[in-house]
DNA sequence: AGACGAATAT
DNA sequence: TATATTCGTC
């Protein structure tokens, strides 16, 4: 069973980076260690079904030997950054987050499709980073180049219910970041957003109602607040001050950025309008009755 | 200096 | 097309 990961291990080569030639020396370090007899099996309960009662704790399932080599491959790819190499999902309770509205947002590694394996052959460009992996957290310390990140129906929506409780006015790109309160969100972001969302604003109001592009799609699924054009709840309008804000109107959204799959069926978002999706209300905001779906209500 | 937003790039 | 980045302005 081992040899699984073992196999995973080495399968790269390039282990410790200490060069090509250690493989035997590896070898000493298994030298009194504990033999696989000797250890107990991550297969099997840590905690004793008395104990595990007596504090509450709630019982796990027992992992198979299948899901434990699975989830040990799945670690060690992630630990070098790869996509997970094992498909199992029987450990997904290990780090999710149990609010459901969360909205993930992963800007780090890419896997982008087939289609574009146009890879950097950098190396030869700027400074050269001592690639020693002593330095494992400068790895996720500092994440040099953030894919970009996807505005999912979900994130869309807290977009815009930000942008709705604080009036177009006073919607301005650091403050909606502020309050949409999701991790990894940066303000570039958001900014680009929003000069995206201005524009279907603008294209919504001043021609009566042109035909609408395909380009709306996104925002068309998410009604126009009608009370777009007031200053948020606090009722500051008429410019006295800057408004505080009194905080998260939505649960932080522990956040990575969800880039992970476009892929059941339907061709993303894009393609039809996911109103009624189930992921439909995340809780928090006070939400100004929006009609869920239906028919979109433009200003007016 | 930092945020904003329009223009431009990828 | 969607999102990122640049750049002039405040």
């Amino acid at each position: 069973m081992g040899d699984e990961v073992m196999a995973a291990y080495y399968g790269d080569g390039d282990v410790g980076g200490s060069g090509g030639g250690d493989k035997d020396r590896v070898l000493e370090w298994e030298v009194g260690l504990p033999g696989a007899d000797d250890l107990t099996p991550l297969s099997q309960e840590l905690i004793p079904p008395r104990l595990a009662s007596a504090f509450n704790i709630e019982p796990q399932p027992r992992r198979t030997i299948v899901e434990v080599n699975c989830a040990s491959q799945n670690t060690l790819s992630s630990l070098r950054d790869q996509a997970p190499t094992c498909g199992q999902s029987s450990f997904k309770s290990f780090k999710q987050d149990h609010s459901p509205g969360d909205i993930i947002v992963d800007k780090n590694d890419e896997h982008m499709s087939d289609s574009k394996k146009l890879r950097r052959m950098d190396e030869t460009d700027s400074e050269l980073r001592t690639e020693s992996p002593n330095s494992v957290d400068e790895l996720s310390a500092r994440t040099p180049k953030r894919s970009r990140i996807e505005w999912t129906p979900l994130l869309h929506k807290r977009f815009i219910d930000v942008v709705a409780h604080l009036g177009i006015k006073n919607a301005v790109p650091k403050t909606i970041m502020q309050l949409m309160n999701v991790e990894g969100l940066t303000r570039e972001n958001v900014a680009s957003h929003l000069q995206k969302y201005r524009l279907y604003l603008k294209r919504m109001q001043g021609p009566s109602s042109e035909s609408h592009s395909s380009s709306d799609q996104l925002f068309a699924t998410t009604p126009v607040p009608q009370n777009l054009y007031e200053g948020g709840s606090s009722g500051d309008r008429n410019g006295h001050g800057p408004m505080p804000i009194p905080v998260p109107y939505a649960p932080p959204m522990t956040t990575m950025l969800s880039r992970g799959y476009h892929g059941n069926g339907h061709g993303g978002y894009l393609g039809m309008p996911m109103c009624s999706h189930g992921m439909g209300n995340y809780n928090g905001f006070k939400s100004h009755d929006h009609h869920p779906c239906s028919t979109m209500q433009q200003r007016e």
